[in-house]
DNA sequence: GTGAAAGCGCTAACAT
DNA sequence: ATGTTAGCGCTTTCAC
């Protein structure tokens, strides 16, 4: 491959002097810019990056971790981020980490060594344990929040998301809704336990009156822990509403009903949390509290470049508002 | 950040020696390994993969160029090349292109700008102009194949994946079903029409009793489309089965039969083609043509890495069959 | 066994 | 307006 010594071989000129024309650093003479630039075409040279950053510092490269790379929820924001960082000369290094702690920091370490920029960490129960790792390189987490933590995290308003859907089924339905809750590892889980629970309580109804299935944030989750609601039915305490914690479980939750025999949302009315992709698809199609993805992706760019850049940042939580998405199911 | 220089001075030694030491090539006394391995450790050393490249040529480092990062089809097939890069050593560079031709082509430049050892491009209808770019560069094509090229591509057998649901329809309908075509700009619509045109030929029917409607690849087309061929249905020629290019579109079709009064399978059945994510979750749960992306992701791996290691590909066209998943559409 | 030095491709002083 | 040169962090001969 060419390189700029081989471009100032063929156009005469010293090797400094290509530099400042291609990068327009620097005076050039118009005739000389001209005649490094036709080389340059005729070479097909392709500067190298890897090179530039070696002096100048930057590898204007991001480094994403994510626990799992076929989640839409995830890889929504991920195009967020892309969407908004190519523009700027950014490129992304995506890496999956399956969850695996393990490899979680092994490839952190990776990143490192490649000198990403910045990295930007979707966390999992294994993620607190990482941030000393990686100190000295910005960093940003989202999704889940590690708590009482000094790193910038931004994450959806778990809590009132959830209230927000529980106010919902509340005044949709006649007896206080179930919950099919989240694994409890998981700490988005219990600010969406407690929203349920702070509404039933604001509603009137005792604690007593609380329904809480395991959903465990998957399908089949949602799906054994809506049978097992079903079946604990009674004539003095009916169920006609169910809150999900995540749209997974309550999609398996939807599949329960129908297969007990009730009618969603005639019977009993559902909503989730998320709004992944086949929320939209799903008979009846489902109500649920949408994360802002995109907005998510952005703002975990601005603040990761806030810090790249060297400027203090004054909020290192941000909590995004969820938006309550109506459709069939409630 | 430390460098080597860092702990050969604080080791007593020469940089050479650390290096040696470092990456366990050549001789080093083993106290002198221990004394470089501390002062590693005590420094934080990371070391720079960047400089290492510079000399020994890899990056160890693939571009990843996806047209949509929110397409569970595809990040299944990245998340195949991940599972299988990791472990080699090899960090992804995943890019979004949008669909957006020009995108691609400065993506594509960049990546080259990063040095990447490969590059694994998910080919949309501006691909083929872009080939030549990247010449130098080992390249896999994916997903949508492009006619007479001799780059290396991987795909799913989209004409026989067709055959397979058209003929499964056919056992189970009493009528000749209908097709809910793909965009005739992407390459794979092609094979999965004349699949359709062939099984029903196979089977007797004429091409006159073929019924074909739009469904575009998306969820509202395929809606559009099944609404115009429920519209048409006559008491000469009824309907009680559809085939859909890809799950999207029979996702759509699924709602448009729902909202006509029909029940699916009951009266329609039907069959889609690509076994994404939501198709488990929908009711009736989508009878479709899997896409093997798993391994699509890992024989795209395999042939990129044969090209970087200087090997000759004997195959440059694979072509995987796709998997007929029964669920309860048909 | 280990160190000195050259060089990978590039940028940024410093000269001219 | 342009050329020369010193690194950036690392690996790899080539000596000792």
């Amino acid at each position: 491959m060419a390189t700029i010594k081989d471009i100032a071989r063929r156009a005469g000129v010293g090797v400094a002097t290509v530099s400042r024309a291609l990068n327009r650093t620097g005076y050039v003479k118009p005739t000389t810019l001209k005649k490094i630039l036709v080389a340059a075409d005729e070479l097909g040279y392709v500067p190298n990056r890897q090179a530039r950053a070696m002096v100048n510092g930057a590898t204007m490269t991001l480094g994403i971790l994510i626990p799992d790379m076929d989640n839409s929820l995830f890889m929504r924001i991920v195009r967020g981020i892309n969407d908004a960082a190519y523009p700027l000369g950014y490129s992304l290094l995506v890496m999956d980490s399956r969850g695996n702690p393990e490899w979680e920091r092994q490839i952190l370490r990776t990143m490192l060594e490649l000198r990403a920029d910045g990295v930007i960490l979707f966390a999992t129960p294994g993620t607190p344990d990482l941030i000393p790792t990686i100190e000295g390189t910005p960093l940003v987490v989202l999704d889940r929040l590690i708590p009482g933590s000094s790193v910038p995290q931004i994450s959806v308003d778990h809590y009132w998301g959830a209230r927000q859907a529980v106010e919902l089924l509340l005044k949709e339905c006649r007896y206080p809704p179930a919950f099919l809750s989240g694994p409890s590892m998981v700490t988005s889980s219990t600010p969406r336990l407690q929203g349920y629970l702070d509404a039933l309580e604001h509603a009137g109804f005792s604690s007593r009156e609380s329904r809480i299935a395991p959903g465990n944030f998957t399908y089949e989750g949602g799906y054994h822990g809506m049978r097992s609601l079903l079946t604990a039915i009674s004539t003095s305490l009916p169920l006609d509403g169910v809150f999900a914690a995540n749209d997974l479980s309550a999609l398996g939750a939807l599949r329960a009903i129908r297969e007990s025999g009730y009618v969603c949302p005639d019977d009993i009315r559902v909503v989730g949390f998320d709004d992944i992709e086949a929320a939209r698809y799903v008979n009846p199609s489902l109500t649920t509290i949408r994360q802002p993805m995109d907005q998510i992706g952005q703002t975990a760019l601005r603040m990761l470049l806030a810090q790249i850049r060297g400027h203090e940042l004054k909020d290192r939580l941000v909590t995004l508002p969820g938006q309550l998405i109506r459709r069939e199911s409630c």
